[in-house]
RNA sequence: GGAGAGAUACCGAAGUGGUUAUAACGGAACGGUCUUGAAAACCGUCGUACGGCAACGUACCGUGGGUUCGAAUCCCACUCUCUCCGCCA
């Protein structure tokens, strides 16, 4: 959520930014100002009713004691009373009008961020590693995971649904190392780890940003519980509604999760694999910072999940997006994007982003810098650590042999108890 | 699932219809006095949000309603926590 007072002093600042992501909101700018407006004036005459209800409240009494007549204050009392009450009303109507509004800004983006009008424009920043020069026809993972049997979709679609798997044998240690892999690392360099919930409440999911905007990406329970789209959710709202001890920042958790995620407008994209699933793991980075520091620790940070795919010895490229593509909630992101030879491209298997204050200020995620200070918001960040589905899919394919086996990379052998898939 | 107890500030805890609820009291933390230093003792500070240029005002005692001129206190619903019993990975 924006700030208030930012739409309020500077208008014309939040128009811009959000033209900057394709979104005329300009109308949207002006109501919600007018309303902020109305609600102001309201609260102040309303205000002044309450203190004179306090204050008469404060008299009663004494009169009554003194034997006084309190006839007259007492029909005073009840005419303000109702008035007090209609204009409570309408205050929380304003309020929840205002709100509603307020949901559906998206952050500003940072002024280091290209401006674009979509993913076309987005600038990348580093590669590492080079795509592998096959001497053979490279095959897909939905191929090769097939051919070794140790991915499942059929009998997942049979069982569940499309976008679905089964791993086995191999597959499903595989995933698995991954997983322990990918945390211990994160671990040794100063991540705390988490094993967070996978299902959260709406408080949560509004708090991150997920609601109420894209309510039918997720799944819901009929208890009212989503299943999270992603660690983000529930490592985020860790914090939620709580001050923080400034000394403790900034706080770095790793987290694993199943993440799950409805698709909803992506049919037909992806369908074979493991690129796109309505189930998947992750390894997530999220973290609490100061905000003067919170643009060093998005480098630190994408750096960190970047670490991941170097030991691995995976291709990658790191991308900046632009103002047209980056993602709700963020202020600025990067994705780390993996060579994967069946796309004949980079496909994205990390994004980290720097929300600023954006979720914190939904969440009320605050920090005191001392004892003295007074609180203030937190910068939240995240990233994953990276998405494990994919990069099953990303070494399946870049490390195929001719024979129709796969090479585990070296730094995955430990977990895996084996140097080749066949 | 059954029975009971509870939710007040950083923590513990008092307050059971008004007239000092920002909230007693105790502890922690912070600043100071004293001390060679520390401890102890003593003094002081020690909530958040919103509105207001400010003075200041308003709201908040788990959440949401209700009764009342007035609610932490009475009534209703809900959420969560704890204890015992049952069931259970």
């Amino acid at each position: 959520m924006l700030d208030i007072k930012l739409i309020r002093e500077n208008p014309d600042l939040v128009k811009a930014a959000m033209k900057s992501r394709n979104k005329d909101m300009d109308a949207l700018v002006d109501e919600v100002l007018a309303i902020d407006v109305q609600r102001r004036e309201l609260m102040q005459i309303t205000d002044a009713m309450k203190q004179e209800q306090n204050s008469a409240s404060k008299q009663i009494p004494q009169i009554k004691k003194a034997g006084g007549d309190i006839s007259e204050i007492m029909a005073r009392m009840n005419e303000i009373k109702e008035k007090v009450k209609a204009n409570d009303a309408e205050i929380a109507e304003l309020d929840k009008k205002q709100k509603t509004i307020m949901y559906e800004f998206p952050n500003v983006p940072n002024e280091s961020v290209p401006q674009g009008k979509d993913d076309s424009e987005n600038v990348e920043i580093r590669r590492f590693g080079e795509p592998r020069e096959f001497g053979f026809e490279p095959k897909a993972h939905w191929d090769i995971g097939a051919d070794l049997g140790i991915l499942d979709p059929e009998t997942a679609a049979k069982v569940t649904g499309t976008r679905f798997h089964f791993y086995k044998g191999l597959g499903a240690r595989l995933e698995r190392a991954i997983i322990s892999f990918f945390l211990n690392t994160h671990t040794e360099h100063g991540y705390t780890e988490i094993l967070p919930p996978f299902l959260v409440n709406r408080a949560s999911m509004t708090g991150t940003g997920q609601l109420p905007k894209f309510e039918e990406d997720a799944f819901k329970t009929t208890d009212d519980f989503f299943l999270i789209p992603t660690a983000e959710v529930p490592v985020t709202n860790m914090y939620r509604d709580e001050i923080i001890d400034g000394s403790k920042l900034p706080i770095s958790y790793c987290a694993y999760s199943a993440c799950f995620r409805a698709e909803a407008g992506s049919a037909g994209r992806d369908t074979r694999g493991l690129i796109r699933q309505h189930q998947f793991n992750k390894v997530e980075l999220v973290k609490f910072v100061d905000p003067e520091t919170s643009y060093d620790e998005l480098e630190k940070l994408t750096n960190d999940a970047e670490r991941v795919l170097q030991l691995l010895g995976l291709p990658h490229r790191v991308v900046c997006l632009s103002t047209g593509d980056i993602g709700f909630s963020s202020a600025k992101t990067y994705d780390i994007e993996v060579w994967m030879p069946s796309y004949g491209r980079y496909v994205e298997i990390s994004s980290c982003s720097n929300f600023e204050d954006f979720q914190a200020r939904r969440a009320a995620i605050r920090f005191k810098k001392d004892q003295k200070s007074k609180a203030q918001l937190v910068h939240t960040l995240n990233g994953s650590g990276v998405a494990v589905g994919r990069t099953v899919a990303a070494i399946l394919e870049n490390f195929q042999n001719e024979d129709g086996t796969v090479t585990i990379p070296e730094v995955l052998v430990p977990y895996m108890g084996t140097d080749i898939i066949k």
